[in-house]
Formats: structure tokens, sequence, C-alpha cells
DNA sequence: CTGAAAGCGCTTACAG
DNA sequence: CTGAAAGCGCTTACAG
């Protein structure tokens, strides 16, 4: 592979220092630095010789790279791909390059990214936590390393965030089904101890215990490693035992537990809108080519990107964190 | 934010040299070069301190920075985020952290994208190309840049790609439509001119042309632009202009036409399954839920990014590119 | 207006 | 067994 060409190229063929290349190269040739013929001549040659800048080099020197790493939990999740998809058009408007990074919900994992990422020398980070990734992530925030946190939060951490009201977001959502006259209404959450999904839970059991309809035995919590069985046997349980009234409304509290469950209901022939209605947080292609469309909370998953950007970007510009939690609201489908 | 600690750090608190440092935290020390007490001590500080080396410096100086460049179309299309997924899981096990970008299938933004990649100085580049790309990357081919170009080629460009074979695929699910008793067969496709899409548009014409069952007129091109206007022409086209018989069949060439156009149907009330038989490329989480299930092509994805990143990783570690064009097959989704 | 020099953090021949 | 030194490509204060 040939040799990539440099500034000292450049500065050779022109006879001329590194130094003002470099200048007219990081247009610093303004403000009378550099004689306009030197620098339309070392633009030409640049040209030219098709010089490319090194940003290992210039990020060396300069103690900063222009890379802001991104870690999610499941690239292959439709929420988490649109997410860094905008964070990642939006970065580059700032000239930022994103890597992106999966957890699969491993903290073990969430610790060697972290390691990875740093070595990498990123600028910032923004990163959906996992379940006990709190003290990695504590650690960076006792160094004052750019960070945002996404989607998800520690209660006790002093950071920045960006989320969404989850617990109003899913009153809403059950509001819904008690409007369309449901009586007994499921939920589905996962067992995840972190407070997204607990405000989730807890905006159901607000929702159905006002509107005198909470029944403990309507509560099914799904372990993401083992969901297709977990979402089964909950299933089975609600409509399949004998012993049990069927509900008549299911409020999933994610996407992928809506879709598995959708699907074993369909499987088992278990009717949605007709048997039973059902909402569920985030969209899915899936939704729109059902017999009867699910409605779901959706989320502003542009506006979280963006806002993270720019959350983070501020805090590498100023080179200081202001603790913040910002937070924005959901709405369903059926507003729109 | 604190200043990260060096190499130097660690030699200073030790009290010795840098070089030694060097040598033993990238496990050089055996052979004898470094007392085994100093190794020990060495590793030691390090942990204390939390090292954490400086890739970009190692990446300067060494001359490669451990980091791939994956250009997708677009990430939040669920075949490129699962080829991301498995592309970036595979990568690490090397070592290699890879920047996933997108291209939303716009050339100026492919060109940007090289120079900004490039720029990072990744070692290599895993593209999946746009269209009117090939003398951006053309031009990488000639200075023997480490790349391969994934799901789509340029015949006439000689490098190294990882495929499936499109007409086969086509031709299977042609057939799967002319055993379901279809006689009249619809095309859709889209307009962009590279091979893989001419191969699937290839692979239907011959299968019905030898069932006795060519009718140009069903065959739609859908621009990837107006997607969604394009297919409520064509389908209108199809389905509710007197002058035309009706087709029985419909083979979508990709996934996200598919879903397009079988939501518009499903708004239109023509029944899939029942009115008319579909098919198409690429399996897509709706299909589980639909009344009954679109048969899909099945992409081994997996695969697909192993493959590619062993024949780049490949290329980087030997310093030489012998061009191939590696071809996978995919499946029906019926023959699971 | 332009150049010489230092230094970012690392690795690697070369000396001893 | 360990150290001194050079150099990857860049930027930036300092001199002139």
């Amino acid at each position: 592979m040939k040799k990539r060409i440099s500034i000292k190229t450049i500065a050779q063929e022109v006879g001329i220092s590194n130094a003002t290349v470099s200048l007219v190269l990081n247009d610093k040739d303004k403000e009378g630095r550099v004689s306009r013929e030197m620098a339309e001549k070392i633009r030409k040659v640049a040209k030219d010789l098709n010089y490319e800048p090194n940003h290992l080099a210039r990020g060396l020197r300069m103690g900063k790279s222009q890379t802001i790493g991104l870690i999610v939990a499941d690239i292959s999740n439709p929420f988490f791909a649109n997410l860094a998809f905008h964070i990642q058009e939006y970065a580059e408007k700032f000239g930022y390059s994103v890597i992106i990074t999966n957890t699969n919900e491993s903290d073990a994992k969430l610790v060697k990214i972290l390691d990875v990422l740093i070595g990498h020398q990123v600028d910032g980070l923004i990163i959906v936590p996992t379940e006990h990734g709190k003290p990695a992530i504590e650690e960076l925030v006792k160094k004052d390393f750019p960070l945002v946190l996404l989607d998800r939060w520690y209660p006790e951490l002093q950071t920045c965030y960006v989320v969404i009201d989850n617990y109003q977001a899913s009153k809403t959502a059950v509001q819904h089904l008690i409007n369309k006259k449901c009586k007994r209404i499921a939920l589905f959450g996962y067992t995840i101890d972190l407070p997204h999904m607990q405000e989730r839970k807890r905006g159901y059991v607000d929702t159905v215990k006002k509107a005198g309809l909470f029944d403990e035995n309507l509560i099914k919590d799904i372990n993401y490693i083992s969901i297709d069985a977990d979402i089964k046997t909950a299933l089975d349980d609600l409509f399949f035992n004998e012993k049990n009234e069927k509900p008549d409304g299911i409020f999933f509290a994610t996407n992928s537990i809506a879709l598995h469950g959708l699907r074993y209901m369909f499987e088992r022939g278990v009717k949605v809108s007709k048997d039973v209605k059902a909402i569920c947080f985030d969209k899915s292609d899936a939704f729109d080519l059902m017999e009867s469309p699910v409605p779901c909370v959706l989320q502003p998953i542009p506006e979280m990107g963006k806002l993270a950007v720019d959350v983070l970007i501020n805090q590498i510009v100023k080179g200081t964190v202001i603790p913040s939690k910002v937070e924005l609201f959901a709405k369903l489908s059926t507003e729109e």
C-alpha cells in the first residue's frame, strides 16, 4: 500500500516549512499570517497530492480526537439503531465521528468497551447504561470525563442524562386501555432493576389502582435472557389457565417484549383487539401490517439523539460538567 | 478533566525508562528481556494508576489504528443493522474497533465519509457501495488500500467482494410463487443501477419467462427517493386500474419495498395470501404478525459479516490484496 | 510573513 | 537485563 502523504511532503514539494503548511491547511492563514500567493500554492499542491490530514497525529497533539463513543444495548434493535442513526447524523455536523458499540446488556462488556473507547481517546461518551454498570460509569464521572447517559439512569449518580418521562408515558398508555373499557389489564415488563423500567411499572400500577382495577396476578416479569420462555409461560398462565379470569388488555413495557408476546398470541390464536387489547412501548414495522394495529408509545428518538449530542459537545467544549437530567415526553401513536 | 496517565508516569513512579515499561505492558518481557520482579512491579503500578494505553499515539507510531471503517446505506434498516452488529462482534475478537457510518445511498456522502474514515487512519474498510460510488472506491483500490465491498458490487472493478447469489435467490423466490399456482407475478424492484438489483430482476424475468408467464406490465420500478409515492402509483395501477388484469403474486426485491407495499395494500384492503401471494427479500419482524406470514429470502447475515471481516483482516495483515468475489447462498424462509 | 524547535504518547532498533 | 534516542504527523508558541 502506498504511503499516505503528509504535511512534510507538501512542505518539501513547495520548499517551505511544515509550520506554514499546517497554518494554511487549517485556514489560519487569514489575519495576514501567510502571504496570499504562498497559501494558494500550498493549497494547490495539497490538493494535487491528494493530501488527507492524519487525525491520529492531530488528535495526539491536540489532546482530542473529534470522536464520540456511543454505547447501546443492541444495535440490531430498531430503537437503538434509530437512536444511533440520528446521533451520528447530528454529531457529524459538528465534525465528530461516532464509534458505535453494543453491550448486549452485559455489565462486563460495558466495562471492557469503556476501556477500548477511552483507549481510542474518544472525546466523550453517550451511554445507554446496563443494569449494574454504575460503578464503572461512576469512576468516569469522578474524573469529569465528558459523558451523557441516555434512555436509562441511575438515581443516585449525579451526571448528565437524556431520558423520557417513563412514568407519564406509561400512565397514558394504560389510561388508553382503560378508556377502551378494559377491566383486566396485564403488564409485561423486564425484571431489569433500573428506574426507567420501574417508572413504567409504577405508571401502570398507579393508573390501574386509581381505576380500581389492580390485580397483582396480572403483573408479569420477563427476564431479558429467557425472554421467549418467560413470555410463553406468562401468556399461558393468563390465557390458558382455567383458574384464571382472562385479561382484556395488555401493556407491553418494551417493544421486544411486545413483539415476542404478539407472536406467541398469534400462534396460539389469541386475537389482539378482539380478544384482548394491547399497547406497547416504541413503534415497530410489524404494527402497520397487523389485522388491527397495536397502538404504541412513541419516544421522540431524533430529539433524544440530538439532545444527547448537544449536551455532550457542550461538556467537551466547555471542559466542565454541569450534571443535569433532561426529560422529554413521549406520546401515543393514536394522538398523531 | 484529569489528565490521562501515560507510560512516562509509570516509568517515573517505578524509576525506570519508558522503553522497559512499554515492553512489559505489551507482554514483550518474555524471552528474558526484562527481569521478573521488575515486570511484576511495573504491571502493579500500571494497574494501580489505572493506566490505559493511548491508541492514538500507538497508532501513529505503528502506522495502524486497529480500527475498521464500516459504511452502510442506512443503519436504521434492520438488514444493515444486523450486518453491523455481527461485523462489530466479530471484528472485536481480533482487537479491531469498528466505526459505523451511513451514506443514505448518496454518492457525495460516500466520498465525504471515505475522507473522514481515512483521515481517522482506519486500517481497512467494509463498504456497502452506492450507485455511482465506483470512481471514489476505484481510487482506493489503485492504492491497494485494504477494503471489501459488501452486498453489492461493481462488475468492472477488480477488488474484494462478499455478496450473495442474487440471481439464484430471486429465481427460487419467484419459483415459490409459481409453485403456489400464481400466473401473474409482479416484480417490485429499485431503479438502482447496480448488479445485485439487476440480478434479482434477471432472476425474476428468466423464471417467469421459462414458465410462460412473462408480462412487461407487471414489472414496477421504484425510486429509493420517492419510494412511498412510487409504490402507491404502481399498486394502484396493478390493482385499481380497470384496464388491467390483476396480479396474483408479487415479488418484492427488497424488504423496504415490501414493507411499504404491504402497508399500502393493507390500507387499500388488498388481502395478501387471499387476493395475492407475496414473497420478498429479507425478513422483517412484521411478517410474524401478519394474518398470513409472507415468506422471504433469508440472506446469511452473520456469515456475510464474518466473511467480510475475515477477508479484510487478511488483507491488512498480509499487506497484499488478492481480488476475489465470495458468493454466499440465500434460502427461503419456508425451507427452514 | 516564515522557520526552527518542542512535544503529544508511544514503540523499536541500537548500545551497553 | 535496562536505557537513551529517534521518529510517527501534527500544532503551536516563540524568534526573527
